[in-house]
DNA sequence: TCTGGGGTCCTAGGACCC
DNA sequence: TCTGGGGTCCTAGGACCC
């Protein structure tokens, strides 16, 4: 453990909502919330505004619109909020080379690392509200809350305890005071599943769980687990201040509005996703030897399936193709609400091409990958036409890569509805000729 | 029509190798 | 003929974080 109170955490205030305020004036001091605006959506950051109303990160945006009616309700515009962080990450590291950012709006800075006459207590109060006076000039008048404390988990807990716009120090010697009356939830890695078992083993505070015994702790909550809260709960915490951290894997996912039942949907949704993963991967010179795919079914059970290659790719034809072969293997006749694709066991360097360059047309040959053989399928998807009869249909609603057409048939004017990936060249023949058409009346 | 998206880490079981 | 360990890799699921 450290002696003096060097770690500093910054976590700025509301930052989504804020950046909207501090960008259109009509919205400063009214309730925003940031997040999904569809009808699956969540709340990212609410601003204080909204705060009062009870609205919450991670809420859903319906309950959220209840609660606050009267809130604008925003979408977000994330280069913006990458453009504000990498303004204030910038400043944090004009005061020290180590500052570990831990999303767009938090990082840890090790001060002991910076260039400072000595790590007094004065000191780094000094650096922390230079910092903040700093962060607010820089950008246009976004706050941050600053804890200062020996340890990465003092100085979170303490950026927390004066929000917003505030700095807190714990000072050396004085951590497990602080702790001891604390909720066990504000051990980083408490939540509500671990919350829950400790509660039922009579530990709710931080005080409850020093009592507790290593072997009883592991018992409890598992080994890594366990051992992490022995610690943590006696306010030992060695975690360096890390700058670099490679990436570990690299995905995409989407949540439907509507649960989606068409097979040949799917596949397409899951071969774009590929695509954007693969995209990404290449663009930081990665490539990844496990393709996994995530499908989270109508009643939210979440299924995963991977595959490993014997050799790291980055391109869109294999992560596509392994993509809808692991979907080949489940069941989803109940509807699906989310699918994902991700690449994970990523190399940093890029598989020698013995052949020259390789374009994403071309089709590449199949990996070398086992199969067991009650998964090798063949899934030909082909589109049923009983749908075409009048030869008309019409686009019914859009989002998310997703268009609804609504089909007319002999026998109705209202008939089934169907879904397809937004570019499918299947679609265009679907959209109405006529822009001044009317379509039928939804059903009800 | 409760429940996002992009990640990390851990656990547990089975395969496989020595 | 019977009975081992340990280590590593892979897969599936779950908890958690912001």
């Amino acid at each position: 453990m450290r002696t003096s109170a060097s770690v500093l955490h910054l976590d700025l205030d509301a930052f989504f909502a804020s950046v909207e305020q501090r960008d259109k004036p009509s919205l400063r001091g009214k309730p925003v919330v940031v997040g999904g605006v569809g009808g699956r959506g969540v709340v990212a950051t609410a601003s204080y505004e909204a705060r009062k109303y009870g609205v919450r990160s991670a809420m859903s945006t319906r309950e959220a619109r209840s609660r606050c009616p009267h809130a604008a309700f925003l979408t977000g515009r994330f280069h913006a909020y990458r453009e504000a962080s990498a303004i204030v990450m910038g400043l944090l590291r004009s005061v020290s080379p180590l500052v570990e950012p831990l999303s767009l709006d938090e990082a840890f800075v090790d001060l002991a690392a910076a260039d400072l006459p000595d790590l007094e207590l004065a000191t780094c109060v000094a650096v922390a509200e230079d910092l903040r006076a700093r962060v607010h000039e820089a950008t246009g008048g976004l706050t941050a809350s600053v804890g200062l404390g020996t340890s990465k988990f003092i100085a979170k807990v303490a950026s927390d305890l004066d929000k917003p716009d505030g700095l807190t120090v714990v000072p050396p010697g004085t951590e497990r005071d602080l702790l001891r009356p604390m909720l066990v939830t504000v051990i980083p890695g408490v939540g509500p599943a671990t919350a829950e078992r400790l509660r039922r083993a009579g530990i709710q505070t931080v005080a409850d769980l020093e009592l507790v015994d290593l072997e009883e702790l592991v018992r409890l909550v598992g080994k890594a687990h366990g051992n992490g809260l022995f610690h943590l709960a006696r306010a030992q915490d060695d975690r360096l201040v890390v700058a670099e951290r490679e990436a570990k894997s690299v995905s995409v996912e989407g949540t439907y509005d509507t649960d989606l039942t068409d097979r040949k949907l799917m596949e397409g949704l899951l071969t774009r996703q590929a695509g954007e993963v693969a995209e990404r991967l290449r663009k930081h010179g990665l490539s990844g030897r496990t393709v996994s795919i995530k499908v989270r079914l109508h009643d939210f059970t979440t299924l995963s399936r991977s595959s490993t290659l014997s050799s790291p790719t980055d391109s869109t034809a294999t992560v596509a193709r392994m993509a809808r072969g692991l979907l080949a293997d489940l069941d989803t006749s109940g509807g699906v609400r989310l699918l994902g694709v991700g690449v994970s066991g990523l190399a940093d360097w890029i598989q020698e091409d013995l052949f020259g360059e390789t374009t994403e047309e071309e089709v590449e040959p199949l990996p070398e990958v086992e199969v067991p053989s009650s998964r090798r399928r063949t899934w030909s998807p082909g589109m049923d036409v009983e749908h075409t009869t009048m030869g008309r249909g019409w686009v019914w609603g859009a989002g998310r890569g997703v268009v609804t057409v609504r089909f007319e048939t002999a026998a109705s004017a209202s008939g089934p509805v169907r879904s397809y990936p937004d570019d499918d060249p299947e679609l265009s023949a679907w959209r109405p000729a006529d822009p001044d058409e009317t379509a039928p009346a939804p059903p009800a």
